[in-house]
DNA sequence: GTGGTCTAGACCACG
DNA sequence: GTGGTCTAGACCACG
């Protein structure tokens, strides 16, 4: 899978390569069951510290995604987190924002609809 | 209008002052040539630094939102800022973490379509 | 002559109005030796508070662009103030950054010296 | 390179200091992809507060020239941002101030010109 | 009375 | 070690 990182960007380095990783399960890139890279090798390809990448798969391991182990590493969860009632708080506040401001924006409820079905079926295309 | 600061976020005060008062604009609690609340009071009643609020007028000027009159105050843009191509790119990125992070727990097309639509009748309900 | 005020810039109202009576001077719309409308009128025509035009004429005397006599009111000097050593210091203050603003945008010297002449002449036309 | 501020002006401070840098960089003084002292350093050297320092790079990072990082501090950018249609339209509006001033003091085209020429092959001396 | 600027000092996140 | 955030308090310009 393909990890690229802004380095000029505000969000920090560990929270841009959780939410490609998270983006990476979702297309089906890294499937259930499958291990990630060694944190060793992710920090060299990706060219970024170590403890960035450790991090990382320590807060993806906190949200349910991945198990650590000492010996075979990093690998994503058979059962992948499943939409608890904080998760769905969060959920909603965060969407709650970003409709807000499309609607501010003259961004209608169609427009914007559009907008997630195509993301969906991006997502959907190659599992 | 209720301005509610969640003081352990790991959002910055000015950041979720932002949010709201887009929220704000979104429900009709703000209409567009209205004044908003002058740095000193809103401080005072959140109960944060002038300064504070004074950043998040600022943000919100150079977004579109105000406009910031050294003796008025701040007021609610006649024309609210439209949704330009770098907008849009944004938009769809938070999206699809979002959606990837949603889909992965399970969430599917029509759940979410359902909860956007839930958001997006709230903020049409007229104040 | 048209004065016209934008209420949203930074840029003060007084030092608006300073500009663009030294504009109306340069096309000839104000002559030397001719008056210019009084305090009153000119706040009353524009909707500015009477005591900012006030300001901007007392500044303009200063400047030794007007003289300012209690019955007759402001008038421009028959003689236009000269460029001293202290304003060509000011000027090339200012030519100094924004050619280096320009430089550094990809304005070369042909580009800027059209951009000069273009406004020269816009004064030059109507005396 | 050397930052003088003039601490009786009416300008800024943040604003002197963007205009030096700017300057700088057009001088070749500060190339792209050079590093800016930080904060800390370049405001105890001029003898001012940090959070000045940090507000003009925060301006010049808004504005295209710098970028910056969490870690590496400020940076000027690889490409300096270009001439767009907004900016054009403020030089005019500035250029035409200096101009009908400069002319109405008994400035000339050609002794503009001559000024602006000097000032252009200052900048254009490879440092 | 309004926002703008500046200072001083503190603690934190990132990596 | 770097910038980011927040507070507290002061003085000033505008009108």
């Amino acid at each position: 899978m393909l990890i690229k990182i802004e380095f000029e960007s505000d969000i920090p380095i560990y929270e841009q390569l959780k939410r490609q990783i998270i983006m990476g399960i979702a297309k089906g890139e890294f499937k259930p069951g499958e291990e990630l890279p060694s944190v060793r090798q992710l920090s060299g390809d990706i060219g970024i510290n170590l403890h960035t990448v450790n991090k990382t798969y320590n807060i993806l391991k906190e949200e349910g995604y991945l198990t650590i182990n000492r010996r075979k590493g990093a690998m994503v969860k058979d059962e992948l987190p499943d939409a608890k009632e904080e998760y769905i708080h969060i959920l909603k506040d965060e969407l709650s924002y970003l409709i807000a401001d499309a609607k501010n924006r003259g961004i209608n409820m169609e427009d914007f609809s559009k907008i997630c079905l195509d993301i969906y079926s991006e997502f959907e295309k190659e599992v």
